[in-house]
DNA sequence: TAGACGTGGCT
DNA sequence: TAGCCAAGTCT
């Protein structure tokens, strides 16, 4: 039976030192972070969090400022939406919860770009709620502890969180616990290729291994699309472009970045469609 | 609910 | 090295 038994001690032990798991860290730190870690490694998350703490420290510094600025600092982070909507959730707080991180899930929620993972992570992990708390690690770890099989498969929030509830000890810190001992077992050690099954605290009540390992047969989540040579990276490029200047750039000025006119329009019009653009006199312009 | 949405690390 | 994978969210 996989429990905080076996997890919270492991955890303990081997939990990586990383900047949100400091004593003091504030629930702002948290949730940028979160923000910054929706499908993006730690490493590369380190050094931008670090100066966007230093440069908005509450949600109000951030809120005042131009969400362009935010898409700028966002930098190479990728998926830059993100920075647009933590923009906003910065503003919202502002606005509607007297500057302060809200810590109910349900507010939590209501947030901007704030999902079913974000919610629980900030609630857990800032605040020392208990909630299950699932991302793609604490998937990987159930479905091969639990239920016997090499990989998770496609998600299925409201069957994912049941099953970590499951799990879940009663006590509010030991769950937290718990939480963040899933995930980093996970990241570090029930790794999606090359699981180091000898450093496992749960070798013994694996299901997964006293299996003998079977080979996944489930679905498949689908494929992505191939990103070289895509919209996507063209987008990416355009972008890049807006960021790196401090004055609009006109139409011409994007023709080097995407050489195909009508791929350069398309590209442009979702920009402003999702507001990571603006249209000014002078030409397009972070917003 | 399947597909869109960035960018880089790793094998 | 081409392809998988990454602390997901939104529509």
């Amino acid at each position: 039976m996989v429990s905080a038994r076996q997890v919270n001690p492991w955890y303990r032990e081997n939990r990586r030192d990383l900047p949100w798991r400091r004593p003091g860290f504030p629930a702002w730190g948290t949730l940028v972070s979160e923000f910054m870690l929706q499908q993006t490694q730690v490493s590369r998350v380190l050094p931008r969090l670090e100066e966007w703490l230093r440069r908005w420290p509450t949600p109000a510094d951030l809120a005042a400022t131009p969400p362009g600025e935010a898409v700028r600092a966002w930098d190479r982070l990728g998926y830059p939406r993100r920075a647009l909507a933590l923009h906003s959730a910065a503003v919202a707080i502002a606005e509607q919860h007297d500057g302060k991180v809200p810590a109910d899930v349900d507010a939590l929620l209501a947030l901007p770009g704030i999902g079913q993972y974000t919610a629980r992570a900030i609630a857990v992990f800032a605040y020392g709620l208990r909630h299950p708390v699932v991302d793609t690690n604490v998937r990987r770890v159930i479905a091969r502890a639990v239920e016997g099989q090499g990989l998770a498969g496609p998600a299925a929030t409201a069957r994912d969180l049941a099953a970590m509830d499951a799990l879940l000890p009663a006590e509010n810190d030991e769950a937290a616990v718990f939480n963040a001992g899933m995930m980093e077992l996970g990241a570090i050690v029930c790794t999606a290729r090359n699981p180091k099954c000898d450093a496992c605290p749960l070798a013994d009540v694996c299901r997964w291994r006293a299996l003998g390992y079977p080979a996944y047969a489930g679905p498949r989540a689908p494929r992505q699309q191939r990103y070289v040579g895509s919209d996507r990276e063209a987008r990416g490029r355009i972008l890049a472009v807006l960021r790196g200047s401090e004055v609009p750039v006109s139409e011409e000025a994007l023709v080097e970045a995407v050489t195909e006119p009508d791929r350069r329009s398309r590209i442009l019009e979702g920009l402003l469609k999702d507001g990571l653009a603006a249209l000014t006199d002078d030409g397009y312009a972070l917003p």
